[in-house]
RNA sequence: GCCUCUGUAGCUCAGUUGGUAGAGCAGAGGACUGAAAAUCCUCGUGUCGUUGGUUCGAUUCCGACCGGAGGCA
């Protein structure tokens, strides 16, 4: 049997932070955060990274790994993240995965591996290139030559993934297809117990959504992305396309109004979270704990008995 | 008080030479295997302000009324 390994997930700001910080208290743990853009430093505000006080003395892995202009991804993520959560289990200590970055989740559970990527080879850009030349439609149709699992699954407009089905077997001589049939016999890496934080009323959602962002601003957002700036990371690398950083990063570049990018960011975080939620209840398996129902978090956790019981709580 | 313009989907607006209407945004659902806070797909019936009239038929034409904007006094 896998090592076990609590998962809590949940659309932003429902509170994954908190709970993963509490139960780690109760069970001797320590978290392993999984989100896309709390890896990279000097982006805490936006990312409503854990500061100090609220991890209260709980040690927390995969925070500030990396620089903002640094390239990511979710191989690396997964190689990181394994390391952390098997030397906790080494240690003794409980395990618990939060965050809100659902592939990075499923990537590090099922102990998938990924197709090769070699940035100097210059493929992707070549790609790119005659992505650009010769439109989404007939690339399609080049992918379907060579892989029509995939190019049956994918749509002429959904470039990265054209791309990236080609670039797997232009790289690897074999197709994302025969790629994915292979790691799905991989038995999963973990045990894991899924813990989803939700609402029951969408505009309860919305609510802590919009107060979320209006404590970000106060806390100094703007001057946060206008830091980065300043210290000359790119506008157009990942770690700026994050949600609060690419709306200011606007406002200081081609002087948009500031009141509407506030706006901007509170709609994109709606969205965001809805996008989680999709993905999200893919996984059967999870225990929902509804907020609004339940509005003490604690006690919330302990009403939850399938997995209370599962760790003796 | 008079004149002009205006009132169509949650919002901003198109449109119908009279045969009950359509875009963008918002919203909902879905996808996702080395960019994932990214990227992509699907989904549009609403008393066409109210009320009379003309008409086989009015959201479309005419009148009155109500709301909004501007102008003249």
């Amino acid at each position: 049997m896998p090592p076990k390994l609590l998962v809590i997930v949940g659309p932003t700001a429902s509170g994954k932070t908190r709970m993963a910080v509490e139960l780690a208290k109760q069970l001797d743990g320590e978290v392993v955060s999984a989100d896309s853009m709390q890896i990279y430093r000097r982006m805490d505000i936006g990312t409503a990274k854990p500061t100090k006080e609220d991890m209260q003395g709980i040690p927390h892995h995969m925070i500030d790994v990396v620089e903002p202009d640094e390239a990511f991804s979710v191989a690396r993520y997964v190689e990181m993240a394994s390391q952390c959560v098997d030397d906790i289990v080494l240690r003794g200590k409980t395990p618990i995965l939060a965050g809100g970055t659902g592939l990075y989740i499923d990537s590090l559970c099922s102990g998938r591996t990924f197709a090769s990527f070699s940035q100097e080879s210059g493929l992707r850009e070549q790609l790119e290139q005659e992505l650009s030349e010769m439109g989404g439609a007939a690339m399609l149709e080049r992918l379907k030559k060579v892989d029509p699992e995939s190019g049956a699954r994918l749509h002429a407009n959904d470039h990265k993934r054209i791309i990236r089905a080609l670039e797997v077997y232009e790289s690897t001589g074999k197709t994302l297809t025969q790629h994915n049939l292979d790691t799905q016999k991989i038995p999963p890496r973990y045990d894991a117990l899924t813990v989803g934080l939700a609402f029951q009323e969408r505009a309860h959602m919305w609510g802590r959504i919009d107060q979320r962002v209006d404590e970000m601003v106060a806390a100094g957002l703007e001057q946060e992305v206008y830091n980065l700036l300043d210290a000359g990371i790119p506008q157009n690398c990942t770690a700026m396309q994050a949600i609060g950083y690419k709306e200011f990063v606007e406002v200081a570049e081609q002087g948009g109004n500031r009141e509407k990018a506030i706006e901007m960011v509170k709609l994109r975080s709606r969205q965001y979270a809805k996008r989680q939620l999709t993905w999200f209840r893919k996984n059967t398996n999870t225990k929902w704990i509804l907020w609004d129902e339940n509005p003490n978090i604690l006690q919330a956790i302990q009403s939850s008995t399938s997995f209370a019981h599962a760790f003796g709580l």
